[in-house]
DNA sequence: GATGAATGAGTCTTCATTCAT
DNA sequence: GATGAATGAAGACTCATTCAT
């Protein structure tokens, strides 16, 4: 199994690294071999092709994001408490890489449209997660019984990336992670019973 | 003034018609010019390269989009009716374009860094048309005082666009603009004082 | 019609140049462009690709081949005389090329068996004018009358080939043409009748 | 001596399969390699590079040809019986090798210049037994006193390859080893002496 | 002797832009 | 103003060969 290699995400945190400093264009093969310390060559031992990279990165990056989220959540018994520390959690993963964070919500985006669905069927776990939490919301009647699923977990994913990639635009300077509790409280708000 | 020729309006829609339909990265000049029924070389007569014709198409298509939205909102007294006709209005205008809405939600996203910080720059009059709608409910209290504005307008855009980005991965199936008094109610419900 | 534009012809003699003097693996576009006098992208503009400069080269300079020894071999009445006529031609039209004459005995052999096939197709007129003069010889007598018509030109044409392939890489330092009436006559001697 | 152990014969088999099935430009050390159970490595214990392998293969596959067919025909006493049975030979061994003669006639044609002149010279051996058959006529009085030696043998060699490429490029779909005694026939009518 | 992971040189093709007409 | 033929820079990928184990 490649993966278990250490060339194997030797490469992909070279790719981090090449893709935030370069840009999604300017991230040439032969710049993520230099940065991982491998010949051109040794990057297609590991990888079928470039996109092979990106899709990747993006899986072993993100992939174990719902996991990590979802047992840290189960320890909470309100869906307010679980909705809390799951957006806690967007928030320091992506302040505590902050090369992910521009290759996530800038530069990854400006790959073509097959790369993105195949990224996207990585992050429909993450959106399943989201809609579990609503579920259990609903259920303990936190939330109205007549919570759309669909739209609330639109709201909560299109309001966190939107303001990820409006503090990576400002290259990140102020703390994003302390907007936790105000954004939590503010979508709650939105799905409660009134 | 170039802008007044019919010939610029004419390449600024070929292009739309060309990115929808060939994909951004497919749509060459060569392509834009064939469907706009001019020589590869007139495109230089107007734009002053490829970028300036995608800023340009965003500026054209998105420039009126907040001032057609502030003159129709001002029929309104409450912040409420002001929000939910901005978000209709918003649905409604890329529902009658769906080229104008594969184009701005998918394609144009796959645009450098530098062009897509151009398009936020033309967005921007676009945020602070809806500030102002957050300012006037705090003022009348329609809001709680302490709203977070920034933060308000985030969960508005981020879940607006994330809205309409999933209905045009889904091949704009479904009826966007009838989800309009639901969201606007969650994000009302959201915003307001308790 | 690109065919009919200089460029066209152009970049096709430049072909043969650059595959002869350099081997067919070491004619590389940038080589036949330079050769050509033109930019290496100007090729594309009248080529599909690298592979189709070969094929229209083959067909441009062999494609008359058959039309012109046709054409001459009309003005004989028998298939003695005509294909002492055909055996000239070719002879003397490789002869008169020596560039040509290494592009097709030695380098363009080592295409793919693809290319081979397309290059075959165009062999064939050349194959079945030979079986004309053949069917000729039959029909008024001076060959035997159960002559094998393929096994015939199979043997016109290998002895051909060999001897031109022969002669090409003993550097054409002999006269091939002077050669056509003798393999001529022992040709003619092994379809007679008795 | 390398070509008494098992696995030089065994690379060389497993070199004429890899090329067969793959072609030319498709068998690669790495495929060879796989096909005779080796390690890559392993190739170059036994060969000093890949164009080694090809000259190998062709020397032990042909070499032995020309041998085998000279024992063969000193059994007989003119030079007609000798050239039937030199081509029926040369039909028979190509025959019985499917991928042999798939190796010989078509994909070892794509070498370059350089090992086609080597393979040249193997064959070298093989025109030298036609010479001599073919002097052997000339004695006789089977053949006429004048006959040109070399043309004749170019016919006969030139005549035999088109044959086998023609069959070989047909998927050896008919039985061409039937054909040796027309063709025979026909080769010596022209070397008669009328 | 045998392995196979690693190397890195080499090339076809695209397409935004120019400029002579 | 309009044309469109010509330009030429730039990059992903393959595969024969090596060498540490």
């Amino acid at each position: 199994m490649k993966k278990n290699k250490p060339k194997y995400h030797q490469i992909i945190d070279a790719a981090v690294v090449a893709i935030a400093e370069n840009g999604y264009h300017q991230a040439q093969v032969s710049k993520i071999a230099k940065q991982a310390g491998v010949a051109d060559g040794t990057i297609y031992l590991y990888f079928k092709n470039k996109e092979d990279i990106l899709i990747s990165l993006f899986q072993e990056k993100m992939g174990t994001f719902a996991a990590k989220t979802k047992e840290s959540i189960q320890t909470k018994e309100t869906a307010a408490a679980q909705l809390e520390l799951l957006v806690q959690n967007h928030f320091i993963l992506l302040t505590e890489d902050p090369h992910l964070a521009v290759v996530t919500q800038l530069e990854l985006r400006q790959s073509n449209k097959e790369l993105r669905l195949k990224i996207n069927e990585v992050l429909k776990e993450y959106l399943l997660l989201i809609d579990e939490v609503l579920q259990t919301g609903v259920q303990k009647g936190e939330f109205g019984p007549d919570l759309n699923i669909r739209l609330a977990r639109q709201m909560i994913f299109g309001t966190l990336d939107e303001m990820i990639t409006t503090w990576v635009m400002n290259d990140q300077k102020y703390d994003l992670a302390a907007s936790a509790p105000d954004v939590t409280k503010m979508l709650l708000n939105g799905f409660s019973n009134q």
